[in-house]
This record gives C-alpha cells, sequence and structure tokens, in this order.
DNA sequence: ATCAGCAGTTAGGGGAATCTAACTATATAG
DNA sequence: CTATATAGTTAGATTCCCCTAACTGCTGAT
C-alpha cells in the first residue's frame, strides 16, 4: 500500500475523531473541521474510498474500515503524544501545542515518537 | 511578504548551505542535495528570485540576498535546535533526527522551538 | 581554436489539493 | 404534503511542485 498523503492523513484523522460509536462523519462536518469547503472535502472522500480507507456511499455518512481506522488511530496516538511532550514537557501552550502536533504528526519519525513517550513515562515515575 | 511555501524554504536553505564565503550555489548541487531535477531546481529559482531572496543571473552562480539570507539563517538555527534536542535530550539517532529536523523545521512554532532551546540551555546548567 | 561533455534553460505535461459556482438530494417545519 | 433550508455533488479553474525531453551556453583538454 502506497503512503497516505498528508493532507489524506488529515483526513482520515478527522473522520476518525468525528464518527462516534456506530455514527459515521458528516462532509459538512469534516470540512469544517478542516476549514477547506465541502468540494474538498468530498474530493478527498472519493480517493479514500478508493485507497479502501472509508465507505463512502452518496449522501450517506462515511465509515471508517478497519484499516483505515487503524491508520487513523496511529495518527491520532502520534498527535497525543506530542500534545502531551510540547504542553507537559515543554510547557508550550495548549492551543500552539495543538497545532504544532497537527503538523508534527505527519511527518516525525517512529523512533522520536517512542523517545518522546518514553521520556514522559520517565518523567512520572519520579 | 507573503509567507514562503515549505518547499521553497527547503531550496532557500540549500544555497544558503551550499555557498561558502564569496562562492554562490549551482543549480546542479541545489538539484542533487534537494533530490529534485536541474529543471525543477531552476524553476524554484524563478520563484525565490521574484521575492528578492536571491540574486539569480543566467548561466551564472546563484547568491542569497540579506534578507533571503536571514531567512535561510533563521530556517536553519531551528534546524539545528531541534536537532540539538532529538539528540541530546530524546536521544534520537543523530541520522533519524536530521530527517526529523528536516521536516519538522517548516511547520513548527517559533514558540516551540525556543521552548526547546531553554530546555536544553537548563539542562546545560546543571 | 575546437568540440565534447557538463551545466543550465525552456517547453509542455501531470498529479494533488484547493477554490467557486451551480447543481441535486434529503429532511424538516408548517 | 409541500416548500425551503441544509447537505452533498459535480464541473471547471487555479496554484504549486514535480517530471521528461529537448534545447542552449559554457569551458577545459587537446
Amino acid at each position: 500500500m502506497e503512503k497516505l498523503t498528508f493532507t489524506m492523513e488529515n483526513y482520515l484523522e478527522a473522520i476518525y475523531e468525528l464518527s462516534s460509536d456506530g455514527n459515521g462523519a458528516r462532509i459538512s462536518d469534516i470540512a469544517e473541521r478542516l476549514s477547506v469547503t465541502k468540494a474538498s472535502a468530498n474530493s478527498a472522500m472519493s480517493t479514500l474510498s478508493e485507497k479502501g480507507l472509508i465507505i463512502n456511499e452518496k449522501y450517506k455518512e462515511i465509515f471508517l474500515t478497519p484499516s483505515g481506522r487503524e491508520l487513523a488511530e496511529f495518527t491520532s496516538k502520534k498527535h497525543q503524544v506530542i500534545q502531551e511532550f510540547f504542553t507537559k514537557i515543554l510547557k508550550v501552550d495548549a492551543v500552539i501545542a495543538n497545532r504544532d502536533a497537527c503538523a508534527i504528526e505527519h511527518v516525525i519519525s517512529n523512533d522520536s515518537i517512542y523517545a518522546m513517550q518514553e521520556f514522559i513515562h520517565r518523567r512520572k515515575k519520579r
């Protein structure tokens, strides 16, 4: 499977965060969350659908497939780690940390994420 | 002045790192360093030139203007801070830290860079 | 002084992501 | 049950960045 673009990773993450137990996500909400038009969000859905990451029936809610969910969870997890590291260790403002995490999550290595996680963990033990 | 794209920031940084006292940078070297074709590098030079960040006379070496140098130095500085933080504080492998820094430097906030710098600094004093 | 080889340029095209504008479908309020 | 508001879709244009292919300019070895 070829790598997702950062943009598509973001769309996937948005769908993940917008859908709750049993319910899917809506185009308008995705578009709003990512600050793009509905048209853009809609066309992104075609891409994700072709890659088998979401189920997207016309005029229906959007659902993650198992592999889509897995990917989204992974991105979301990275986001969390960065966010926590930046706020708790670096004492960066939460809003800024969130913005930074949103960008960094798509480009950082797994090694560095792991190192941040370890750092936080070690800190907590003391 | 409108913000540079990440791509252009990378080109600028490459020029900065390839030019040494008095000498400019060459298209081929820039292209090689960024793993793009000479054609791509060449067209990027037009963009940077239009923005007044480089001097680019046909068939001549490429030089940074003062404002181009300032921007490049800023990006480079961010790279350094991230690299140092990742290797010295997080104990991430240098090669990986470098790759991460190269991507993160274009998206991270100044606040977070400053926080990393402070963290390193505090660490050294002990 | 020539020319082969390298450096640089130009033209043309493609993919990704965005937008606006105009359209169609759905759902709800009365 | 129908009209209207909201949601979703489609078409077409734009911008950015990349590519290949074909060209032109430069320069150093002979």
